[in-house]
DNA sequence: TTCAATTCCAAACGTATGTTTAAAACACTC
DNA sequence: GAGTGTTTTAAACATACGTTTGGAATTGAA
C-alpha cells in the first residue's frame, strides 16, 4: 500500500485548485505541490493531466448521480405518478447537499466544477461527461419534462437552459457581486441557504405561463 | 495610416477564439494567424495579452453602457417614475440586441465573453471590468431594486444573481444541451427570440413570492 | 526627394508547461 | 532475507507560450 493514498492526496488538491482558478490555470506542479507528492506521480496514477480531471469529476459525479437515480425511483415516480417541480429540484439539490466532501465548503467546490464543466470549453470532459453520464442527465430532463406539462417543447427547451445557468452561476462565480455588495453581508450565504432561495426561483421561472403555444 | 487597420483585425479574430475556447486556451499565436497579422502586432498595439483581453472587452462594453445608461436617463427613471421589472429587463436585454457587431451572430459573442469574464477568474479581467464599467452594473443593480421592492436585501441579492447566471449561461454553453436534444429542433433559436423567452423566465423568478422575511 | 516616425516582420529569448526516463526506495511474498 | 512487483524520485525532454529585439518596410510631411 502506498504511503497514505497519493492518489487521492492527488485528487483533493486537484479539486480544490481547479475549482479556484480553472484546469488550464493550475498546473501539475501547482497541484503535486500543494498535495505534496512528487511531479511525475500524476502521470504515473493517472496517465495525464486529462485524466486527472475527468478523476476529479467521476469521483464525486459517480456517488451524486447514482444517489440521484435512486431516490427518484424510490420515489416511484414515472409517468403514472408525477411529481411536482419543487419535489424534483429539491430532490437534486438536495443530494448535492448530501454529497459527502473532503474539504470544508464541499458543496460549493463541487458546484464550481459543475460551472467550470459546462463552461470551460475543455473538450475532452464534455465528451467524458456526456458518454458517462448522459443516462443521468436525460432522467433529469424527463423528469423536468412531467413537471412542466404545459410548456411546449422549445419553450421547455429553454427555460431548463435558463434554469442551469442559475445553478451553474450561482456556485461558479461567489466573488464578483460579493465584492461590489460586500458590505451588505447578503454575501457568503451557506450553500443551505442559498439553494432554498434557489428551488423556488427556479420554480417560479419553470412555471411562468408560457410566452410561446406550441 | 496602417494597412487596413492591424488593431481591428486582432481584436475581431481575439474576440471571436476568446468566445469559442477562452482566454488561457487561446494564444497569441492563434489569434495573429486568424488576423493574417505577424505574431508581434499584439504586444505592439496593445502591451500584452491581458491588455488585448481588456481592449477585446472595452470595444463592445463601452457603447453597450453609454447605450443602457442613456436609455434610463430619457426614460425619466428614478424614484419618482418607478420602472417595472419587465420594462427594465426589457430595456437591457434589447440594448444587447442592437448592439453592431462584425460578426454574424454577435451577440451570442459578447454574452458568452461576459460570461466568461464572469467565469474564468482572470484577475486582471476582473479588476479593470469593476474598476471600468461598477457605475453602470449599480446602475442595474439600482433598477433591479426599484423593481422588486417587495424582497429583502438577501433575497434580491441572490435572485438578482440566479437572474445573471440565466443570462449569462444561455449564450455561453449552447452546446451540451443542445447535443443531447439536437434532433429536437427546439436549439439555435436566434438570440431575439430567446431574449423574448428568457424575459418572462426572469421577471416570473424575481418576483416569486419571498421565501425570506428580511 | 528627403527625412523622421510609425508600423511590420522574422527571429530569437526566457520561461513554464505536460510528459518521459531510469534509477532508487519501498512493500510484500516465499 | 532474497527476489519481485509497485511506487517514488530527481532529472531531463520536447514543446508551446508571451514577450523582446533589431532591422526592414511603409507612411506622411517638408
Amino acid at each position: 500500500m502506498p504511503q497514505v493514498d497519493t492518489v487521492d492526496k492527488i485528487l483533493d488538491a486537484a479539486e480544490l485548485l481547479f475549482a479556484d482558478k480553472g484546469f488550464s490555470e493550475t498546473s501539475l506542479r501547482m497541484i503535486t505541490s500543494k498535495a505534496n507528492v512528487n511531479l511525475a506521480a500524476v502521470n504515473y496514477h493517472f496517465g495525464s493531466k486529462n485524466a486527472l480531471i475527468q478523476a476529479v469529476f467521476s469521483r464525486f459525479l459517480g456517488p451524486l448521480s447514482k444517489s440521484m437515480e435512486q431516490a427518484s425511483l424510490e420515489n416511484g415516480w414515472g409517468k403514472s405518478k408525477i411529481p411536482s417541480l419543487e419535489d424534483i429540484l429539491k430532490l437534486y439539490t438536495h443530494s448535492l447537499l448530501k454529497l459527502p466532501s473532503r474539504h470544508e465548503n464541499g458543496v460549493a467546490i463541487f458546484m464550481r466544477l459543475m460551472g467550470l464543466a459546462y463552461t470551460q470549453s475543455q473538450g475532452h470532459l464534455r465528451r467524458y461527461l456526456e458518454q458517462e453520464y448522459s443516462k443521468s442527465f436525460r432522467l433529469f430532463l424527463e423528469l423536468i419534462k412531467l413537471g412542466t406539462p404545459e410548456l411546449g417543447v422549445k419553450e421547455r427547451f429553454w427555460r431548463t437552459q435558463f434554469t442551469l445557468g442559475s445553478i451553474a452561476f450561482t456556485m461558479s462565480s461567489i466573488q464578483p457581486l460579493t465584492e461590489i455588495l460586500e458590505n451588505s453581508k447578503s454575501a457568503k450565504g451557506d450553500p443551505e441557504e442559498v439553494v432554498n432561495l434557489l428551488v423556488p426561483y427556479m420554480v417560479s421561472g419553470l412555471t411562468a405561463p408560457p410566452v410561446d403555444v406550441n
